[in-house]
DNA sequence: GACCCGATTGTCT
DNA sequence: GACAATCGGGTCA
C-alpha cells in the first residue's frame, strides 16, 4: 500500500528539527512547572532509556478513569512520545480522549463481546495499543484499559516537539492535491491526524505502550488541569443509540488543539 | 462470495 | 453543511 510505504520511509528519514514550542500555549495553560520531586505511584524509572516513562500500572484502571488520567485530571496532561527510526522524537501532550467501555457499550468495536482478529488488542492487557484502519485510508489509535474489551481512543494531541517532522508526515500522508503548509493546530487535532503526524500505522497494533521502544507515555510537566476537563458525547457514533448520548469524550477546555468543541457540554461542566 | 458500513478527513459550495 | 474518497472487516446467504 502506498501509505504504508510512505510510513516506512518516514521511519528511515526525517528532517532536522529546529522547531519551537507553539507560542499560543502559555495563553491558556499558564506557566510551566518543573517536575522536581513530584512523583506518583505510576512514575517509574527505566534505566535503559526513558526516565520519565509511565509504567503498566498507569494503564491498569477503568476506561473512563484512564481517559481522564491521560488528560491529567488529577495531575497534569501526559505526554505521548514517538521515536522514529532515525532517533527523531516527536512529542505531544494528550488533550482529548474517548472511553469505550467494552461489551455493554454499543459504540465499541467490542460490543456484545465481539472478539475478532481486528479488535483482539482491545482484550489484551491494559496499555496494549489497538490500531485499526477506518474508511479505508485512516488509522485510529486506542490504548486498552482495565476491563475486557475496554479502551481509550486518543483523539488529539498538543504538539510539543518535532512539529516540522509532523508537518512533513501529515503533508505526505494526507489526501488532497493542494499541498499548502499545515498550521500547527492542524497537525494532531483528530484521531487520524495524530496517527499521521506520529507515523503510526497498523504495525503498532498489539504493542505494549509500557514497553515499546518506538512509542511511550511520559508524565507531563504542565500545570494541573483538574478543573478544565470537559465531558462531552463521543464523535461519529450516531448509530449507537443511547450510548451515543453518554458523556464519554473528554477534553481540556479552551485548548486549541481539541478536534471538536462542544459548547453545550462546556456549559454543563462549568468550572 | 457479495454487500454494507465505518470511533475520519479534506474540499467545495 | 454536504459530500466524496477508499478498502478492510463484519455479516449473511
Amino acid at each position: 500500500m502506498r501509505q504504508k510505504k510512505k510510513l516506512a520511509e518516514a521511519e528511515q528519514q526525517s528532517p532536522t528539527d529546529t522547531d519551537q514550542m507553539p507560542s499560543s500555549k502559555k495563553a491558556y495553560l499558564g506557566p510551566r512547572l518543573t517536575l522536581g520531586s513530584q512523583r506518583s505511584i505510576y512514575f517509574c524509572q527505566n534505566p535503559k532509556d526513558h526516565s520519565a516513562r509511565l509504567g503498566s500500572e498507569f494503564f491498569d484502571q477503568p476506561a473512563v478513569s484512564l481517559a481522564r488520567a491521560f488528560l491529567g485530571q488529577t495531575d497534569c496532561p501526559q505526554v505521548l512520545v514517538r521515536r522514529l527510526g532515525d532517533g527523531t522524537e516527536l512529542r505531544g501532550c494528550i488533550v482529548e480522549t474517548e472511553a469505550y467501555l467494552g461489551p455493554e457499550d454499543e459504540a465499541a468495536h467490542s460490543r456484545g463481546g465481539r472478539q475478532t482478529p481486528r479488535n483482539r488488542s482491545m482484550f489484551m492487557k491494559p496499555g496494549t495499543l489497538y490500531v485499526y484502519l477506518i474508511y479505508g485510508m485512516y488509522f485510529c489509535m486506542n490504548v486498552s484499559s482495565q476491563g475486557d474489551g475496554a479502551c481509550v481512543l486518543l483523539r488529539a494531541l498538543e504538539p510539543l516537539g518535532g512539529l516540522e517532522t509532523m508537518r512533513q508526515l501529515r503533508s505526505t500522508l494526507r489526501k488532497g492535491t493542494i499541498n499548502r503548509a499545515l498550521k500547527d493546530r492542524e497537525l494532531c487535532s483528530g484521531p487520524s491526524k495524530l496517527c499521521q503526524a506520529l507515523a503510526i500505522d497498523k504495525s503498532f497494533d498489539q504493542r505494549d505502550l509500557a514497553e515499546d521502544e518506538a512509542m511511550w507515555l511520559e508524565r507531563g510537566s504542565l500545570e494541573p488541569s483538574a478543573l478544565a476537563v470537559v465531558a462531552a458525547t463521543r464523535i461519529g457514533i450516531g448509530r449507537a443509540g443511547e450510548w451515543a448520548q453518554k458523556p464519554l469524550r473528554f477534553y481540556i477546555r479552551g485548548n486549541p488543539w481539541v478536534s471538536v468543541v462542544d459548547k453545550t457540554a462546556e456549559q454543563d461542566t462549568q468550572a
